[in-house]
DNA sequence: CGACGGGTTGAAGTAAATCAATAGGGGTGG
DNA sequence: CCACCCCTATTGATTTACTTCAACCCGTCG
C-alpha cells in the first residue's frame, strides 16, 4: 500500500473549501488521520460533527441485530459524511484504508450556511446530488440481478477514470468482496462468481484481487441495465 | 373514494409555507389538480419546477428498458418532489388518487433560498431528512426478507397514525399491491402472500384490499427487523 | 513452516420469482 | 337490476437465482 505515503497530515484545498471559511483549518486538531479499519464514528454517536473525506475511502454501513450488514455508501475525497438533522448518527463510518478526514462542528457549519448564502447553496447542492445518486441505487438494489449489480458497481467505481482514460481502464478497488456484497445486497460468494463471469465474458480482467481492468465498457454498460442473453 | 371531496382547489397553508414567500400562491395557475393515474412529470422532462404535494399521494418511479419498475418514493402532503441539480427529472411522478399539487419554479425557489437563510435552512433540512429516510430504505431493500419488508412498509405507512391512535390502528393504503411490490423490490404475488401470512399471525387484518388494520404493532416491529421464528 | 484472512469454486438448499388458475369488486350497458 | 367484463388480488405449483455450507487456494506474516 503505497497510497498511504501521500501527504497525509498536510493542509490542502477541499472540494468544499470549508477550510477557508470555518476558520479552523489551520488548527490541526480538526484534521484526523485514520488507519485502515479505524472508525470515524459509530451508529448512535452524538452527531456534533460533520466529516469531510480528504483522502482515502470511508465505508458507511448499518448493522441489524442478527449481524446482517448493509453498506450505505463508500465516501471518497470531497464527500461529506454525517450531515443529518437528528442528534445522533444513524450508521457506522470506518476508513477502509489509511484516510485523512476533516471534522467540522455541525453547528458551525449550519451557522455559516445561514450567514453565507453561497455556502448554504453548496450544502444544498451536495445534499440534492446525493439524493439523485441514491435514487439510482434504489433501482440497483431493488430490481437488478447479481450480474447487473456488479457491472453497475464497477462502472460507478470507474466513473472518474471513464472521463479521462480510454479502454482498457485500470484501477484499484479499495474495498473487500464482502464490502461490495454488503453494498449490493448480495453475499460475497455471489459477488465473486459475478466477477468470474465478467472475466469469462472478457468484460474485465482481475490481475490481482483488488485490481480491476475494464476491457469492454460498452458490454459492461449493457449488462448493467439489461442482463441480456449471455450466461 | 370520498377523500376526493376535501377542499381540492382552495388555498391552504403548506408544510413549507412556500405560498407565503414565493408570492405566487394567490395565482391559481401554480396549483394543479390531478386525477388518479395522472402524471405530474416524466423522466427526462425539464426540471424547471419543483412540486409540493398538498393533497393526495404521488408515486415516483423509474422504469428499466425491459419494463422492470422501481418505485423510488411515495410522496405525501408536505413532501417536495423534483428538487434536483440536473436539468431534467430522473424519474416519473404520477398521482395515485386525485391530488392537489403546487408547482414552484426551481429558480425562484433557489433564489429565495439564497436571499432568505431560514428558507435555505428549511430546504436543507428537507433534503437531509430525505437522506436519512433513504438510508433506512437501503437496509430494507438490500438486507430484509419479503415478510420483513412488508412489515416495515406497513409500519412506515402507519407512522403518522402510530403517534396519535392506539391499537388497533386502521388506515387506507392508497397504492395497489404492484406499487408496494415495486417499492419493496418484490413481485405483487410475494407481497400478497406476505399480507396473508401477517393476517394468519394476527398481526394485521384486511377488511378490504386497500384497508389495513394493525392488530399487533409490537409483533410487526419485531418482524420488521428480525423475522424471528414463526412461519 | 503453519496459521490466518481473503478469495474462488462446487454442491445442496431455499426464498422468492414465475407460471397458472381462480376469485372478488366495481363499472358499464343491456 | 342483472350480466358481463376488466382489473386487481389471492392462492397454488413449479422453477430459478441466489444463499448457504463446504472445500480448497494463495499470499502474508508471526
Amino acid at each position: 500500500m503505497h497510497a498511504q505515503q501521500v501527504a497525509i497530515g498536510q493542509t490542502d484545498p477541499s472540494a468544499f473549501g470549508f477550510q477557508s471559511w470555518t476558520g479552523l483549518s489551520d488548527s490541526y486538531q480538526q484534521i484526523k488521520v485514520l488507519g485502515g479499519q479505524e472508525t470515524v464514528f459509530y451508529e448512535g454517536d452524538e452527531s456534533a460533527y460533520v466529516y469531510e473525506v480528504l483522502e482515502g475511502v470511508v465505508c458507511c454501513y448499518r448493522l441489524l441485530s442478527d449481524g446482517r450488514r448493509q453498506v450505505l455508501a463508500f465516501s471518497f475525497p470531497g464527500d461529506l459524511i454525517g450531515l443529518v438533522q437528528s442528534e445522533t448518527h444513524g450508521f457506522n463510518a470506518e476508513a477502509l484504508k489509511a484516510a485523512r478526514i476533516r471534522r467540522i462542528p455541525r453547528n458551525t457549519l449550519l451557522q455559516t450556511a445561514m450567514e453565507r448564502p453561497e455556502i448554504g447553496r453548496k450544502l444544498l447542492e451536495f445534499a440534492t446530488s446525493e439524493l439523485a445518486v441514491m435514487q439510482d441505487r434504489f433501482v440497483m438494489l431493488g430490481r437488478k440481478s447479481a450480474l447487473e449489480k456488479v457491472a453497475s458497481f464497477l462502472l460507478a467505481m470507474a466513473r472518474s477514470h471513464l472521463e479521462k482514460q480510454c479502454e482498457p481502464i485500470s484501477f484499484d478497488l479499495p474495498m473487500k468482496r464482502v464490502d461490495i456484497a454488503d453494498y449490493l445486497g448480495l453475499t460475497f460468494e455471489t459477488v465473486s462468481r459475478a466477477f468470474t463471469k465478467l472475466r469469462r465474458m472478457q468484460a474485465i480482467e482481475l490481475p490481482q484481487t483488488q485490481k480491476v481492468v475494464l476491457l469492454d465498457v460498452a458490454l459492461l454498460k449493457d449488462l448493467a441495465e439489461n442482463e441480456s442473453g449471455w450466461n
